[in-house]
DNA sequence: CTTTTCAGTGAACATCCGTACACCCATATA
DNA sequence: TATATGGGTGTACGGATGTTCACTGAAAAG
């Protein structure tokens, strides 16, 4: 099979050949309900090898964070790259969401319950990534929308918009795909809703 | 101590203690991580005699999601008796959902947790209560908006005020208690740019 | 008063868990 | 070529878990 790696190689083959399993196992029960054997025992190694890559399950959920958002990171970059006023980017964002949810559906499952039920640790990295998430889109209305809004109101609408797409993922992951089409016109609507409201936000007396 | 108690009335004694063990134990890892011996060591009672209860952990979970919920559908009936404007739905209902998220906090935990990492019944369970939620907020918003909407968008609207409050939830349950005013704040003003949203929606072009 | 019901007992079980420890041997280094 | 490094192995341990089974004794039913 594989012939000529180096030990830098194998090793990184080894570590992700973990990080792929877990995911895969994580997907019944959680992190919480991962153990370190079954983990050991699909990827073909010993259970004490484990600790060659890893010192314990919550650290191998934080890697599993950082690669979950990895690819979401980009593509959102790309989105931003490509789009030129605020509709742009949220209907692309929202078809580059639902597009990511469906090729990696395991990442998304996973960060969709470890947000909420996961060790303290993976819960922080994941709210720090949403938050930059949040804080990235405020910037792009603040930029796209011609209005004066305090950071404060900017960030607010922001964060109504990543808990609705949140909701969303998280639809989308226990629904059948029957829905999907569903959900996802419904999360159009939704963020419209929002964007509508927006633009009316000042003018209401409050 | 106790005297003069029927064998009923000692048993459903004895139920009410194994749920109130394991919604406290449940604090730490959810239901996926409590185990039948560490509730009913946490109760007084012998492993085994759990069964003369529930049949599963996942039955508890439902038994659990019921009460849970119990308490907060009436006071949310309370809210809804007393309001006879849109705006003072939305404002009764944050205050009604803050109060009960502060003062009964296990019960929440519990249910943000387990509608994404329980077990499928239990999930479905919780899912069918926020839909109910939803579809009764829905009708509020039909009945006090003087509109002409669909009733798809009106759940297309409900489903958004829905997230968010669950959302805010969330936060609320993973914050400390000082971020709980700016939490709340911030709630309040993104279900108003949520109404903003909605009494312009159908005027836009779509 | 006698019988039945049944919540709770207590011992035993097979299974899984994380982790400590000594070891091996192919690769990398000197 | 000789040495050092480090992924991976194999055994072994104490502890927790779900579930079985036969039981007890007080309350309910007859």
């Amino acid at each position: 099979m594989s012939e000529e790696l180096s030990r830098q190689e194998r090793k990184e083959r080894t570590r992700q050949a973990i990080l792929d399993a877990a995911l895969e196992l994580s997907r019944e029960g959680g992190l919480s309900t991962l153990s370190l054997r079954s983990v050991a025992k699909r990827v073909g190694i010993v259970p004490t090898a484990f600790y060659r890559h890893f010192a314990s399950v919550e650290e191998l959920g934080l890697a599993l964070t950082e690669q979950s958002f990895g690819a979401l990171r980009e593509m959102l970059r790309e989105v931003r790259r490509d789009s030129r006023d605020i509709e742009g980017v949220i209907e692309n964002s929202v078809k580059t969401l639902v597009k990511n949810v469906k090729e990696r559906q395991d990442h998304f499952t996973f960060v969709a319950r470890e947000m909420i039920a996961g060790p303290t640790l993976v819960r922080e990295a994941i709210g720090r990534e949403l938050e930059l998430i949040e804080l990235e889109l405020a910037m792009d209305i603040g930029r796209l929308v011609p209005t004066q809004w305090s950071n404060d109101d900017l960030r607010t609408v922001a964060s109504l918009m990543v808990t609705a797409m949140t909701g969303v993922v998280q639809s989308l992951i226990n629904s059948p795909a029957t829905a999907e089409d569903a959900i996802v016109r419904r999360a159009e609507s939704q963020l419209q809703m929002v964007v509508i409201g927006v633009a009316n936000w000042k003018s209401q007396d409050r």
